[in-house]
DNA sequence: ATAATACTTTACTAATTTTGTCAAGTATTG
DNA sequence: CAATACTTGACAAAATTAGTAAAGTATTAT
Protein backbone atom coordinates (compact mmCIF):
# COMPACT_ATOMS: atom_id res chain seq x y z
CA UNK A 1 0.00 0.00 0.00
CA UNK A 2 0.62 3.91 -0.44
CA UNK A 3 3.30 2.94 -3.60
CA UNK A 4 4.82 5.67 -5.25
CA UNK A 5 4.64 5.73 -8.94
CA UNK A 6 7.38 4.70 -11.10
CA UNK A 7 7.11 8.74 -12.19
CA UNK A 8 8.59 10.03 -8.80
CA UNK A 9 10.93 7.27 -8.49
CA UNK A 10 12.98 7.80 -11.71
CA UNK A 11 12.31 11.47 -10.69
CA UNK A 12 14.48 11.40 -7.64
CA UNK A 13 16.66 9.47 -8.94
CA UNK A 14 17.21 11.33 -11.96
CA UNK A 15 17.35 14.53 -9.75
CA UNK A 16 20.29 12.58 -7.70
CA UNK A 17 22.22 12.26 -10.69
CA UNK A 18 22.27 15.62 -11.83
CA UNK A 19 22.66 16.81 -8.31
CA UNK A 20 26.24 14.73 -8.75
CA UNK A 21 27.08 17.15 -12.09
CA UNK A 22 26.33 20.80 -9.53
CA UNK A 23 27.46 23.43 -9.94
CA UNK A 24 29.07 23.26 -13.86
CA UNK A 25 28.80 20.03 -15.27
CA UNK A 26 25.64 19.54 -17.14
CA UNK A 27 24.23 15.68 -17.11
CA UNK A 28 22.20 14.17 -19.89
CA UNK A 29 19.40 12.52 -20.72
CA UNK A 30 21.70 9.53 -21.88
CA UNK A 31 23.95 9.41 -18.86
CA UNK A 32 21.08 9.67 -16.54
CA UNK A 33 19.22 6.51 -19.00
CA UNK A 34 22.15 4.36 -18.54
CA UNK A 35 23.58 4.85 -15.24
CA UNK A 36 19.69 4.35 -13.74
CA UNK A 37 18.25 2.27 -16.34
CA UNK A 38 15.18 4.16 -17.32
CA UNK A 39 14.16 4.83 -20.57
CA UNK A 40 15.33 7.97 -22.28
CA UNK A 41 11.88 9.05 -23.96
CA UNK A 42 10.12 8.33 -20.31
CA UNK A 43 13.37 10.78 -18.84
CA UNK A 44 12.04 13.31 -21.13
CA UNK A 45 8.84 13.17 -20.35
CA UNK A 46 10.26 13.57 -16.64
CA UNK A 47 12.72 16.02 -16.61
CA UNK A 48 10.26 18.24 -18.97
CA UNK A 49 7.91 18.58 -16.10
CA UNK A 50 10.93 19.48 -13.81
CA UNK A 51 12.51 21.84 -16.01
CA UNK A 52 9.16 23.38 -16.10
CA UNK A 53 8.75 23.39 -12.64
CA UNK A 54 11.94 25.55 -12.26
CA UNK A 55 14.10 23.23 -10.54
CA UNK A 56 16.47 22.29 -13.26
CA UNK A 57 17.81 24.44 -16.60
CA UNK A 58 18.82 22.62 -19.32
CA UNK A 59 21.98 23.69 -21.66
CA UNK A 60 21.41 22.28 -25.68
CA UNK A 61 24.00 21.76 -27.80
CA UNK A 62 27.19 19.76 -27.87
CA UNK A 63 28.51 19.07 -24.10
CA UNK A 64 24.71 20.34 -22.96
CA UNK A 65 22.63 18.93 -20.55
CA UNK A 66 20.62 19.59 -17.65
CA UNK A 67 21.70 21.65 -14.36
CA UNK A 68 20.04 21.69 -10.97
CA UNK A 69 18.95 24.86 -10.94
CA UNK A 70 19.27 25.87 -7.15
CA UNK A 71 21.92 24.42 -4.73
CA UNK A 72 21.18 20.76 -3.62
CA UNK A 73 20.52 21.37 -0.43
CA UNK A 74 17.66 23.96 -1.16
CA UNK A 75 16.02 20.80 -3.18
CA UNK A 76 13.89 18.47 -0.97
CA UNK A 77 11.97 15.37 -2.27
CA UNK A 78 8.81 16.74 -1.42
CA UNK A 79 9.07 19.32 -4.15
CA UNK A 80 10.16 16.95 -6.51
CA UNK A 81 7.54 14.36 -6.01
CA UNK A 82 5.03 17.02 -5.57
CA UNK A 83 5.86 18.36 -9.42
CA UNK A 84 5.45 14.85 -10.48
CA UNK A 85 2.59 13.26 -8.50
CA UNK A 86 0.61 16.33 -6.98
CA UNK A 87 0.35 16.57 -3.68
CA UNK A 88 0.43 14.17 -0.97
CA UNK A 89 -3.79 12.85 -0.91
CA UNK A 90 -4.02 9.72 0.88
CA UNK A 91 -7.56 9.64 0.40
CA UNK A 92 -9.29 11.63 -3.37
CA UNK A 93 -11.23 13.48 -0.89
CA UNK A 94 -8.01 15.34 0.73
CA UNK A 95 -6.49 16.38 -3.05
CA UNK A 96 -7.06 20.47 -3.12
CA UNK A 97 -9.11 19.29 -6.87
CA UNK A 98 -11.60 17.37 -5.11
CA UNK A 99 -12.93 18.22 -1.94
CA UNK A 100 -15.09 16.24 0.56
CA UNK A 101 -18.42 16.19 1.55
CA UNK A 102 -18.25 14.80 4.76
CA UNK A 103 -15.78 16.64 6.07
CA UNK A 104 -17.38 17.94 8.71
CA UNK A 105 -17.63 15.06 11.65
CA UNK A 106 -15.36 12.81 9.95
CA UNK A 107 -13.22 10.94 11.92
CA UNK A 108 -11.24 9.18 9.79
CA UNK A 109 -10.59 12.22 7.21
CA UNK A 110 -8.86 13.56 10.34
CA UNK A 111 -6.93 10.77 10.58
CA UNK A 112 -5.80 10.72 6.91
CA UNK A 113 -4.68 14.51 6.71
CA UNK A 114 -2.42 13.86 9.91
CA UNK A 115 -0.36 10.91 8.17
CA UNK A 116 -0.17 13.08 5.00
CA UNK A 117 0.93 15.91 6.94
CA UNK A 118 3.83 13.53 8.61
CA UNK A 119 4.76 12.40 5.25
CA UNK A 120 5.34 15.74 3.67
CA UNK A 121 6.72 17.13 6.74
CA UNK A 122 9.27 14.39 6.39
CA UNK A 123 10.09 14.50 2.64
CA UNK A 124 10.72 18.24 3.29
CA UNK A 125 13.61 17.46 5.03
CA UNK A 126 15.04 15.19 3.09
CA UNK A 127 17.08 16.89 0.61
CA UNK A 128 19.23 16.13 -2.70
CA UNK A 129 22.12 17.11 -0.48
CA UNK A 130 21.60 14.83 2.05
CA UNK A 131 21.29 12.08 -0.38
CA UNK A 132 24.90 12.74 -1.86
CA UNK A 133 25.68 12.90 1.82
CA UNK A 134 24.37 9.27 2.66
CA UNK A 135 26.17 8.02 -0.73
CA UNK A 136 29.24 9.32 0.95
CA UNK A 137 28.94 7.42 3.83
CA UNK A 138 27.70 4.27 2.12
CA UNK A 139 30.69 4.19 0.09
CA UNK A 140 32.87 5.39 2.47
CA UNK A 141 33.69 3.61 5.83
CA UNK A 142 31.68 5.51 8.30
CA UNK A 143 29.36 2.68 8.91
CA UNK A 144 28.64 4.28 12.24
CA UNK A 145 26.21 6.79 10.60
CA UNK A 146 24.35 4.64 7.72
CA UNK A 147 21.00 4.71 9.03
CA UNK A 148 20.86 8.88 8.74
CA UNK A 149 17.05 8.98 7.25
CA UNK A 150 15.94 6.76 10.45
CA UNK A 151 17.39 9.30 12.64
CA UNK A 152 16.02 13.02 10.78
CA UNK B 1 0.41 10.93 -4.49
CA UNK B 2 0.84 7.77 -1.92
CA UNK B 3 -3.32 7.38 -2.25
CA UNK B 4 -4.95 4.85 -0.35
CA UNK B 5 -7.08 2.65 -2.42
CA UNK B 6 -11.42 2.42 -1.46
CA UNK B 7 -10.61 -0.77 0.48
CA UNK B 8 -8.32 0.75 2.63
CA UNK B 9 -10.41 3.43 3.16
CA UNK B 10 -13.90 1.63 3.63
CA UNK B 11 -12.63 -1.04 5.26
CA UNK B 12 -11.10 1.65 8.30
CA UNK B 13 -14.80 2.96 7.98
CA UNK B 14 -16.57 0.01 8.47
CA UNK B 15 -14.09 -1.29 11.39
CA UNK B 16 -14.71 1.84 12.71
CA UNK B 17 -18.42 1.03 12.88
CA UNK B 18 -18.29 -2.04 13.88
CA UNK B 19 -16.04 -0.89 16.51
CA UNK B 20 -19.13 0.98 18.05
CA UNK B 21 -21.02 -2.14 18.57
CA UNK B 22 -18.67 -3.19 20.79
CA UNK B 23 -18.16 -5.51 22.98
CA UNK B 24 -22.61 -7.05 22.52
CA UNK B 25 -24.09 -5.35 19.31
CA UNK B 26 -23.56 -6.89 16.63
CA UNK B 27 -23.67 -4.74 13.77
CA UNK B 28 -24.97 -5.74 10.45
CA UNK B 29 -23.35 -5.39 6.75
CA UNK B 30 -26.61 -3.49 5.94
CA UNK B 31 -25.98 -0.85 8.56
CA UNK B 32 -22.67 -0.37 7.74
CA UNK B 33 -23.67 -0.22 4.41
CA UNK B 34 -26.02 2.97 4.86
CA UNK B 35 -24.29 4.71 7.43
CA UNK B 36 -21.10 4.71 5.42
CA UNK B 37 -22.50 4.71 1.96
CA UNK B 38 -20.99 1.51 -0.02
CA UNK B 39 -22.24 -1.28 -1.36
CA UNK B 40 -23.05 -4.57 0.27
CA UNK B 41 -21.48 -6.71 -1.99
CA UNK B 42 -18.26 -4.36 -1.59
CA UNK B 43 -18.35 -4.68 1.65
CA UNK B 44 -18.90 -8.49 2.03
CA UNK B 45 -15.75 -8.49 0.11
CA UNK B 46 -13.93 -6.28 2.50
CA UNK B 47 -15.16 -7.88 5.53
CA UNK B 48 -14.30 -11.48 4.34
CA UNK B 49 -10.96 -10.73 4.50
CA UNK B 50 -11.19 -8.92 7.79
CA UNK B 51 -12.72 -11.60 9.21
CA UNK B 52 -10.53 -14.19 7.78
CA UNK B 53 -7.70 -12.07 9.66
CA UNK B 54 -9.09 -12.21 12.84
CA UNK B 55 -10.11 -8.78 13.32
CA UNK B 56 -13.64 -9.41 13.77
CA UNK B 57 -15.99 -12.21 14.25
CA UNK B 58 -19.37 -13.36 12.80
CA UNK B 59 -22.93 -14.03 14.08
CA UNK B 60 -25.43 -15.90 12.28
CA UNK B 61 -29.18 -15.60 12.27
CA UNK B 62 -31.47 -12.87 12.92
CA UNK B 63 -29.92 -9.99 14.82
CA UNK B 64 -26.60 -11.81 13.80
CA UNK B 65 -23.89 -9.29 12.44
CA UNK B 66 -20.21 -8.97 13.19
CA UNK B 67 -18.40 -8.18 16.36
CA UNK B 68 -14.53 -6.69 16.93
CA UNK B 69 -12.91 -9.89 17.66
CA UNK B 70 -10.40 -7.81 20.21
CA UNK B 71 -10.77 -4.90 22.12
CA UNK B 72 -10.94 -1.61 20.76
CA UNK B 73 -8.03 -0.48 21.61
CA UNK B 74 -5.85 -3.60 20.83
CA UNK B 75 -6.70 -3.04 16.77
CA UNK B 76 -4.85 -0.42 15.28
CA UNK B 77 -5.04 1.36 11.69
CA UNK B 78 -1.69 -0.25 10.64
CA UNK B 79 -3.11 -4.02 10.68
CA UNK B 80 -6.11 -3.10 9.32
CA UNK B 81 -4.51 -1.59 6.34
CA UNK B 82 -2.30 -4.41 6.48
CA UNK B 83 -4.58 -6.97 5.90
CA UNK B 84 -6.54 -4.95 3.04
CA UNK B 85 -3.65 -3.31 1.31
CA UNK B 86 -0.36 -5.40 2.13
CA UNK B 87 2.57 -4.29 3.66
CA UNK B 88 3.58 -0.35 3.37
CA UNK B 89 5.80 -0.47 0.26
CA UNK B 90 6.50 2.77 -1.21
CA UNK B 91 8.57 1.12 -4.22
CA UNK B 92 7.64 -2.02 -5.21
CA UNK B 93 11.22 -3.52 -4.51
CA UNK B 94 10.57 -2.71 -1.25
CA UNK B 95 7.43 -5.34 -1.33
CA UNK B 96 8.52 -8.51 0.65
CA UNK B 97 7.27 -10.45 -2.17
CA UNK B 98 9.24 -8.58 -5.04
CA UNK B 99 12.53 -7.75 -3.73
CA UNK B 100 15.37 -5.49 -5.16
CA UNK B 101 17.90 -6.19 -7.70
CA UNK B 102 20.26 -2.58 -6.46
CA UNK B 103 19.67 -2.64 -2.94
CA UNK B 104 23.63 -2.65 -2.44
CA UNK B 105 24.68 0.99 -2.75
CA UNK B 106 21.03 2.50 -3.16
CA UNK B 107 20.45 6.20 -1.65
CA UNK B 108 16.94 6.33 -2.12
CA UNK B 109 15.83 2.75 -1.45
CA UNK B 110 17.25 4.02 2.20
CA UNK B 111 15.12 6.73 1.71
CA UNK B 112 11.93 5.27 0.90
CA UNK B 113 12.48 2.24 3.86
CA UNK B 114 12.63 4.78 5.62
CA UNK B 115 9.50 6.81 5.05
CA UNK B 116 7.48 3.49 4.69
CA UNK B 117 9.14 3.00 8.38
CA UNK B 118 7.49 6.14 9.98
CA UNK B 119 4.30 5.70 8.25
CA UNK B 120 4.12 2.14 9.56
CA UNK B 121 4.81 3.48 12.58
CA UNK B 122 2.29 5.90 13.28
CA UNK B 123 -0.45 3.86 11.97
CA UNK B 124 0.44 1.60 14.45
CA UNK B 125 -0.17 4.19 17.42
CA UNK B 126 -3.73 4.80 16.27
CA UNK B 127 -6.45 2.55 17.40
CA UNK B 128 -10.11 2.13 16.72
CA UNK B 129 -10.12 3.60 20.33
CA UNK B 130 -8.37 6.19 19.01
CA UNK B 131 -11.31 7.04 16.37
CA UNK B 132 -14.10 6.65 18.95
CA UNK B 133 -12.34 9.06 21.42
CA UNK B 134 -12.12 11.54 18.96
CA UNK B 135 -15.47 11.47 17.80
CA UNK B 136 -16.47 11.88 21.00
CA UNK B 137 -14.29 15.16 21.20
CA UNK B 138 -15.99 16.17 17.12
CA UNK B 139 -19.35 15.99 18.57
CA UNK B 140 -18.92 17.21 22.19
CA UNK B 141 -17.75 20.86 23.14
CA UNK B 142 -13.77 19.82 24.02
CA UNK B 143 -13.13 21.84 20.92
CA UNK B 144 -9.34 22.41 22.64
CA UNK B 145 -8.08 18.63 21.97
CA UNK B 146 -9.67 18.45 18.21
CA UNK B 147 -6.29 17.46 16.43
CA UNK B 148 -5.32 15.02 18.79
CA UNK B 149 -4.21 13.01 15.93
CA UNK B 150 -1.25 15.61 15.56
CA UNK B 151 -0.30 15.14 18.20
CA UNK B 152 0.41 11.43 18.45
C1' DA C 1 27.24 25.91 -43.31
C1' DT C 2 26.18 21.74 -41.25
C1' DA C 3 26.39 17.59 -38.80
C1' DA C 4 26.21 16.19 -34.31
C1' DT C 5 24.36 16.64 -30.04
C1' DA C 6 20.60 17.58 -27.18
C1' DC C 7 16.27 19.12 -25.77
C1' DT C 8 10.79 19.51 -26.66
C1' DT C 9 6.19 18.27 -27.43
C1' DT C 10 2.24 15.67 -28.39
C1' DA C 11 -0.11 11.60 -29.22
C1' DC C 12 -0.91 7.06 -28.46
C1' DT C 13 -1.38 2.40 -26.28
C1' DA C 14 -0.60 -2.01 -23.76
C1' DA C 15 -0.74 -3.62 -19.23
C1' DT C 16 -2.14 -3.32 -14.68
C1' DT C 17 -4.86 -2.04 -10.88
C1' DT C 18 -8.89 -0.46 -8.92
C1' DT C 19 -13.48 -0.56 -7.96
C1' DG C 20 -16.80 -2.54 -7.91
C1' DT C 21 -21.24 -5.93 -9.53
C1' DC C 22 -23.50 -10.40 -9.91
C1' DA C 23 -25.02 -14.91 -8.94
C1' DA C 24 -25.50 -18.69 -6.34
C1' DG C 25 -24.95 -20.41 -2.62
C1' DT C 26 -24.52 -21.82 3.06
C1' DA C 27 -25.76 -21.09 7.97
C1' DT C 28 -28.80 -19.77 11.84
C1' DT C 29 -32.80 -19.03 14.40
C1' DG C 30 -37.44 -17.00 15.76
C1' DC D 1 -39.43 -22.92 7.36
C1' DA D 2 -39.14 -18.34 6.03
C1' DA D 3 -36.52 -14.54 7.11
C1' DT D 4 -32.24 -12.79 8.01
C1' DA D 5 -27.44 -12.84 7.41
C1' DC D 6 -23.10 -14.32 6.05
C1' DT D 7 -19.85 -16.67 2.19
C1' DT D 8 -17.55 -17.44 -2.00
C1' DG D 9 -15.89 -16.97 -6.52
C1' DA D 10 -16.24 -15.20 -11.05
C1' DC D 11 -16.40 -11.44 -13.78
C1' DA D 12 -15.90 -6.71 -15.95
C1' DA D 13 -15.99 -1.59 -16.66
C1' DA D 14 -13.17 2.29 -15.66
C1' DA D 15 -9.15 4.53 -14.34
C1' DT D 16 -4.35 4.77 -13.87
C1' DT D 17 0.30 3.61 -14.87
C1' DA D 18 4.16 3.02 -17.49
C1' DG D 19 5.85 3.54 -20.96
C1' DT D 20 6.82 4.00 -26.68
C1' DA D 21 6.86 6.56 -30.98
C1' DA D 22 7.27 10.21 -34.07
C1' DA D 23 8.36 14.52 -35.48
C1' DG D 24 10.10 18.09 -34.47
C1' DT D 25 13.23 22.67 -32.47
C1' DA D 26 17.58 24.63 -30.65
C1' DT D 27 22.59 25.03 -30.15
C1' DT D 28 27.29 24.87 -31.20
C1' DA D 29 31.94 22.82 -32.48
C1' DT D 30 34.37 22.63 -36.46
Amino acid sequence: MLKLSTKGQYGVRAMFEIARGYPENPVTIKEISERQDVSVAYLEQILNKLRRAGLIKSVKGPGGGYLLAAEPDKISIAVILKELEGPVAITSCLDPEEGCARVEGCVTHLLWRSLGAKIEAFLETITLNNLIEQEHLLKGDRRDKIYRFDVA
